[in-house]
DNA sequence: TGAGTTTGTGCCGCACCTAAACAAACTACG
DNA sequence: CGTAGTTTGTTTAGGTGCGGCACAAACTCA
């Protein structure tokens, strides 16, 4: 219905349309100056420079005038276009297996500063949702940084528009949680301003990857990545998330990658979900299982450290083979240009990466011409960027109304 | 790297910018009125007003004012809005396992003259697609209409942007042909105007069930079909087609759906391509197959008239079973909100759409909260009615641009 | 017949962008 | 060391699409 409304309203709407595209720019590093603002906007560089002016005046960016700043070839150097580095901040929160974290995110993904992870958990989703909200407006009243919004990555599929957690297996939380609008709740609460956002930690991962880590450039990019149990997948599309008509596409954890394997919840037998997760390498190694909560770092620990072990090689041979099968598909679906792998995946391709390269490319269709580059994520805490990236997203789509409406109801 | 240059060239190229996404509502027939018009771009009424005068002025929609056109409720009656009958043209080819297709299509997917099905069938792409755009030709000499592009439809899948058709099984051309180009060179040799594209037969017909058919409105939506021998697949995302990073998504043909199947020449078993299609349904049935183009219409008569025979019944039940743990594998991947098939899929749902509804609800992780809507697709000829769409694209895009191309170079 | 409602159009002005000329800051080279 | 060449940034003027507004038109309803 408003798909095409949605198309020109770049247009229609007053104010610069220019800004949120060339902050973006600024905000994912492909703009260091103003000359190469100018050629990717596709504008003349009168325009390029009021809009950079204006998003200096927003506070938004930093333009270094000082002679020097950037060595060209020749002519006139061009000035550095940065961030802001004391510009406002949003509130990056995230729920996991093992407890919580809070952040607050500078543009540019720059952690500005990080509460120590805490181990409380709840089966309330408001009361652990509410510890890592104070968390976070702790570190907002200690850095007196402007903030600008909120954004919480949590291990459960996030039906949208609703907002609500269908599956946060690990946690403790009744299914169906809204924890969107519980989080926007705590954040207005503890008189932190700017809008509130819940995604999937796997999506939410895939987007940190893609603006600021190893998807960076991809126009299709698939993630897959393990927790200590089960499988997570997401697509970024010509850069925004692919989340499907109601949020829940990627449950890539139901493939059939092993036509002979173990039965699955799902109804199915030899899923992704459990051939290729912590658990199912641990069994396939021969080794006992410790707590749950620890199953990823036992995995890591034995691949990193006892590759050498036969029983060990074996069952990483065979869970790559598995998770190339399921990739296989995928990319036979999906078509993306590049994979980045999380969690036990990154580990297994690290372990032999040859190996896995090869299974995908066999198994997929096409993947004989050419094959679809496989790389390991690249940032630390990217669901906790990513979750900021959310929550920076308005500013980005059109800077002058976000940051109105975070300054205006205060 | 252009993606965002992009984003904001609607706003940057002089021009209405309106004028796209006006003809694309009318054209989809979401816009009967100049008023329902204003409303669904967000425009005031001055703008949509000189926009409908203006496609009107560029031939391409027709102002129906005589009084009483539109019935309305209360207050002035507003004018009808419709695509121009006599207005341009675009030249669709279909290439099947039969043979080909030509025809004239005008916007609103309105077929205006169609070439008797021929039969030709030759191991050269050339021979067939010159003998295809002579027929249209002949169709443009007869209708003395205005051409502004051609699009061709062909059963392979077509790498993008190369244009080549990657695995034409049922025509005997040689894997990689370049059809994009050799149909633009006959195109441009026949004295046709205007650019020319070419593309999957099942994602053309899933983007003309979507702007004309079944898929109406839909934000998501996916296709499944079967031709003769094979599976495909197609997805219409927003209104445009999701190809992935080349052209070369959704092969869903080797989903396992089922453990025990048998072997595919993919290296799997039990995949939906070998398991679902015609021939499976014959095998499945205790009939001997005919002649490998005939294996839909066998099947095809085979479920409406003889349905009552017990193993007939069967063998539609073990595939719907299929079927349906195909499209929830790709329900769990691509979460769409409407679901169409073609072909013996169609036939499939027709015979039992509750059995096939409840075993996608049953086995996607999310259906029980829901379920997707199945329909059977509606357009005669969707894949040739979806060559026109690609073709229309560009005059979607920037009605102006794409009208001064095709005629300036003439 | 007049009030109310919805649709279509003419006019004005704003805001954003392009174009073009100019100024600035460097490199290259004789 | 100075001049030509190159690239970047800024200023000014001008064009244009679209919003806002007022008004006209064409119907329904009482």
């Amino acid at each position: 219905m408003n798909g095409k409304a949605t198309t020109i309203r770049t247009r229609l709407e007053r104010g610069r349309s220019a800004l949120g595209p060339a902050l973006e720019l600024v905000h994912t590093g492909r703009a260091p100056t103003r000359a190469v603002l100018t050629a990717e906007l596709g504008v003349t560089r009168a325009t390029a420079g009021a809009v950079a002016a204006e998003l200096e005046a927003l506070g938004l960016i930093q333009v270094d005038s000082r002679p020097g700043a950037a060595a060209g070839s020749q002519g006139r150097p061009s000035h550095r276009l940065a961030v802001n580095d004391s510009g406002p901040v949003v509130l990056a929160a995230q729920i996991h297996a093992d407890g919580y974290r809070a952040a607050l995110v500078g543009l540019g993904g720059r952690t500005v500063a990080t509460a120590p992870g805490r181990k409380t958990v709840s089966a309330d989703p408001a009361q652990v949702l509410g510890a890592v909200v104070d968390a976070g407006a702790q570190l907002l009243r200690d850095s007196g940084r402007r903030c600008v919004g909120a954004g919480l990555a949590v291990p459960s599929a996030v039906a949208e528009p609703e907002g609500t957690a269908l599956n946060p297996l690990h946690l403790a939380w009744p299914a169906g949680s809204p924890v969107r609008d519980i989080f926007a709740e705590q954040v207005r609460e503890a008189g932190i301003a700017g809008p509130a956002f819940a995604g999937n930690d796997v999506n939410l991962a895939a987007l940190a990857e893609h603006r600021h880590g190893a998807g960076r450039g991809a126009q299709h990019l698939l993630c897959v990545a393990t927790g200590h149990r089960g499988v997570g997948g997401a697509l970024v599309v010509d850069g925004r998330l692919h989340t499907g008509s109601s949020g829940l596409a990627l449950e890539v954890g139901h493939l059939t990658v092993n036509p002979d394997g173990r039965p699955c919840y799902c109804g199915g037998r030899g899923c992704l979900d459990v051939e290729t997760d912590p658990l199912a390498f641990l069994t396939a190694a021969g080794l006992a299982p410790g707590p749950e909560t620890s199953l990823l770092q036992q995995s890591r620990e034995l691949l990193r450290g006892q590759y050498g072990d036969p029983a060990v090689r074996a069952a990483c041979e065979e869970l790559i083979d598995r998770l190339g099968l399921g990739l296989a598909g995928l990319v036979n679906i999906l078509n993306p240009d590049r994979i980045v792998l999380g969690g036990l995946h990154r580990e297994l391709l690290d372990a032999d990466p040859e190996r896995l390269r090869a299974v995908v490319a066999d198994r997929s269709l096409w993947g004989r011409s050419g094959g679809v580059p496989i790389l390991p994520c690249t940032l630390d805490h990217n669901s906790l960027v990513g979750a900021a990236e959310l929550a920076w997203q308005p500013v980005l789509d059109d800077p002058l109304a976000a940051l109105a409406a975070s300054q205006g109801p205060a």
